[in-house]
DNA sequence: TTGTAAGCGTTATCAT
DNA sequence: ATGATAACGCTTACAA
């Protein structure tokens, strides 16, 4: 490993002014900053991490906790962010650093790195309504991100989310404008933040229209085929069945699909779909048949920021400067369709026919 | 945080001896190191590890690296992996550092990586029969460990594997106990080492008995249940269909029994399944209906002697003494049973009945 | 048994 | 514009 010295020494230079030169000084002169970066070149020079760390007090590793039993069940989504967000760590020469949590203590991985005080910080994701994680780290004063967050209003943290009310919203109204008066929800688990705040959009857009979901009609489960399509089936068998479906993610919309097609219904037909899409590229909405209406925001999107809020907040940036939420793009395909002649009457609070 | 230092002043010592007390050193007085360790844990101590990694010249950080498109959609082994080895490496006071490769060049990050010389060495799992990056990494010079083993032969690097051909005899050695002659095995993508070394013991076996497997019945996919099932319907409506199946994993398993279901054939009854069981705990091979007759090697066994042999190869131990294949648990339940009468039929080379 | 001092590779603070 | 020198926190010869 050829190091700072060993330019110096070619050079006759000062390891100290080898090292202005690399790092951009504008104080040194032209000429040797050029033939520095050429010796440093030609000697394949890579600055000692570890080194650079000692003297920064920073580590450059940033850590990431899988909740093992509850994400790996639950969605391909961890892996995504982990693809995304390494990479743009690599961009500032920084790592990322795994564990994984039991689900007997989602904290400990936390208290025991951060007694270790190795990592610069955390990058959480999915929050619960209340999570333990957020508390323990925002109590313990160590530098986390958070995509999403964990109450409905601002949190004392940075974080990166999208407007999930607002999204069950803009369904609402797609739907609504199509004429369907019976829009069931297929939401994800009950503790998560995400599925908390679009539920709480769903029902104001509901209720904005003088519309009602009676409870049997809102579900809440794992991000998973079989989950929709036993839902949707149970849901389908109803006296006043549901017209539409809003869906918390393409794959609870797959069961749907599978649902309506055992129950020999079209869509969007006689029945219409809409849901939300990660973009997660192993499951292409747009390859689904028929393609899916959805609300779109793809989750690698939220990576980039992430990981510059990250290196921001350890720059010392004020954290009101760190938050961020973005809308999704409703994106209208052929599982929307305007609701079948005879079956615009709503429910009422009971779940039966209202007129 | 409290270094060295502080301890050192707090009880009139030197640092030295301090590190000495703290680090087992023989030559320090047992009451100094009572009371240097008293302090130590009075002040809520923790070594700065990248002090310590400065004058080891070990960074700690052994990478893992995702091969994004293929692992992700393959099945959750991955995190199994990561899991168990992040916590493994935490009793080493080691990290498990995540990057993932794309597509087009695999290789990619590790080149990268190697070239920043941060990390202290790699885990790489799945390897393919003629791997690139076990390539790389040799010839980089690079230390590093793989779960399975690319060849058939003894490899030149470390690595944890499980006996595939001696499992896929073991198999076909309980199917023809049991009177099977039509075994059909349900494999994992060719290009796997594993998915090589298991189809050349299952010809093995099937030809130490006499037996053959028209190439028909022989499939290579994805771990995935779709896999299993279309493979097993088309292979069930043969005219000479197999009375057995070999599968690659539970999921293919479930995949195979749902095709029997639809078939409307009982399992054992009618048709024998056997699989190898990862024993991944988020698919219970005892859970199945019926219970499912396995070869059992849970992956994760693997990662405490991976960590292991990394930590050894790090501090020099010589390669051929980390190397370590296991043969897997032959598990007897409910989805294999003797062959109905008149289906003892063997297939010829070209698939129908022999006789 | 303990202390002193050098060193790990880099950056930052003074001088010059 | 460049060079000495100290510092980051720890380990380890070498001295005492």
């Amino acid at each position: 490993m050829t190091k700072l010295k060993d330019i110096a020494a070619r050079l006759g230079l000062s390891p100290a002014t080898v090292s202005r030169a690399l790092n951009g000084f504008p104080e040194v002169n032209e000429q040797t900053r050029q033939r520095v970066q050429a010796v440093a070149r030609a000697m394949n020079y890579r600055p000692n991490q570890i080194a650079q760390k000692l003297v920064s007090g920073r580590s450059g590793m940033i850590g990431m906790i899988l909740r093992s039993p509850v994400d790996v069940a639950t969605d391909p989504s961890f892996f995504e962010m982990m693809t995304g967000l390494s990479s743009r760590l690599a961009d500032y020469d920084m790592d990322l650093v795994f564990h994984a949590s039991s689900a007997e203590d989602e904290v400990a991985p936390y208290r025991r790195l951060v007694a270790k005080a190795t990592l610069d910080g955390f990058i959480l994701n999915a929050p619960t309504v209340d999570d333990q994680r957020i508390r323990f780290l925002t109590a313990a004063g160590v530098p986390f991100v958070v995509h999403g967050r964990a109450g409905t209003g601002m949190p004392d943290y940075p974080f990166f989310d999208i407007d999930n009310a607002a999204l069950a919203r803009q369904s609402v109204a797609l739907l609504h404008d199509l004429g369907h008066r019976r829009i069931a929800m297929l939401n994800g688990p009950a503790n998560y933040a995400y599925a908390a705040q679009r539920l709480k959009g769903f029902h104001a857009a509901l209720a904005a229209q003088g519309l009602t979901a009676p409870s049997r009609f809102v579900a809440h489960d794992r991000l998973a085929e079989d989950y929709g399509q036993r839902a949707a089936e149970k849901m389908l068998a109803d006296a006043a069945p549901p017209t539409a479906f809003l869906c918390a993610s393409t794959l609870i919309a797959a069961g749907v699909l599978r649902a309506a097609r055992k129950a020999g219904l079209s869509v969007a037909g006689d029945l219409s779909i809409i849901a939300h899409d990660d973009a997660i590229p192993q499951f292409r909405a747009v390859n689904f048949e028929p393609a899916l209406t959805v609300t779109r925001a793809p989750m690698r999107d939220a990576c980039g920021p992430l990981t510059d809020k990250m290196v921001h907040l350890l720059d010392g940036v004020a954290i009101q400067d760190l938050q961020t939420i973005v809308s999704a793009d409703l994106i209208v395909r052929q599982s929307t369709g305007p609701v079948r002649a005879g079956q615009q009457g709503r429910w009422n609070e009971t779940g039966v026919l209202a007129d």
